[in-house]
DNA sequence: TTGGGCACATACCTTTTGGTTAGAATTATT
DNA sequence: AATAATTCTAACCAAAAGGTATGTGCCCAA
């Protein structure tokens, strides 16, 4: 009787981690979504606060979060352009990982 | 006066966003730590219960969990070999993030 | 003596991700 | 007439991540 019945739970296509982990899996994705936060930033302002992203990568991953209704953009039809992000509600709603990302960091690591 | 106040915090060495995502951040890291969770569980296991990872994957993240003190292992002198894995204390700790990011897929994706 | 079970290791290759550089578009400013 | 400002876009290349296939060690069972 040493057997302890273990429930382990094949992660497969239904598995909430897996399905979370591809939309704010990405390098980038949550760090982006923490300085969006409740602000809206437009896109010089988040070049300025990820200082070691690269402006490819910025756009690249911002487009993601567009299409995927994370984040909405505003364009402003005006010279210079200005562009303005903010997170919607569905992108609010990934915030609560984000505060036990940097509870986590914050006793832990940094 | 038009300006809001924004207070924008620039994510350099100190943020702790970013050194979480450096500890968790890989593509299989929080996958692996999710089927650990309380359980004691052996390499076998874990291969079945996370189908698309491959070997190499799966062994190159235990070391790299082992290493950063997120997981312990603790191997048999037996034939055939049997390697049990646990969660550390620190470990556990991000237990709390993953359950948000459950949340979140539940809630929103699956 | 052949094969199977278990936890890896290693070599090689492909794919994905990321970085760098340059440029486009348009107007106001110098 | 040239420059600056802002938000991208595209082309090219490097690096990292990931996959496949094979091998290793050792004992037991057939």
């Amino acid at each position: 009787m040493e057997e302890k019945a273990q429930k382990i739970i094949p992660c497969d296509k239904g598995c909430p981690v897996k399905a979370s982990l591809g939309l704010l899996g990405g390098k980038w994705t949550l760090m982006i979504i923490f300085q969006i936060n409740d602000n809206v930033i437009r896109y010089g302002q988040l070049k300025k606060a990820i200082p070691d992203i690269s402006e490819k990568m910025l756009i690249q991953e911002l487009t993601m979060l567009v299409k995927n209704k994370l984040v909405s953009r505003k364009a402003y039809p005006e010279i210079p352009p200005k562009v303005e992000y903010r997170l919607t509600d569905l992108g609010k709603k990934t915030l609560p990982v984000l505060d036990k990302l940097i509870e986590f960091g914050l006793e832990n690591l940094v």
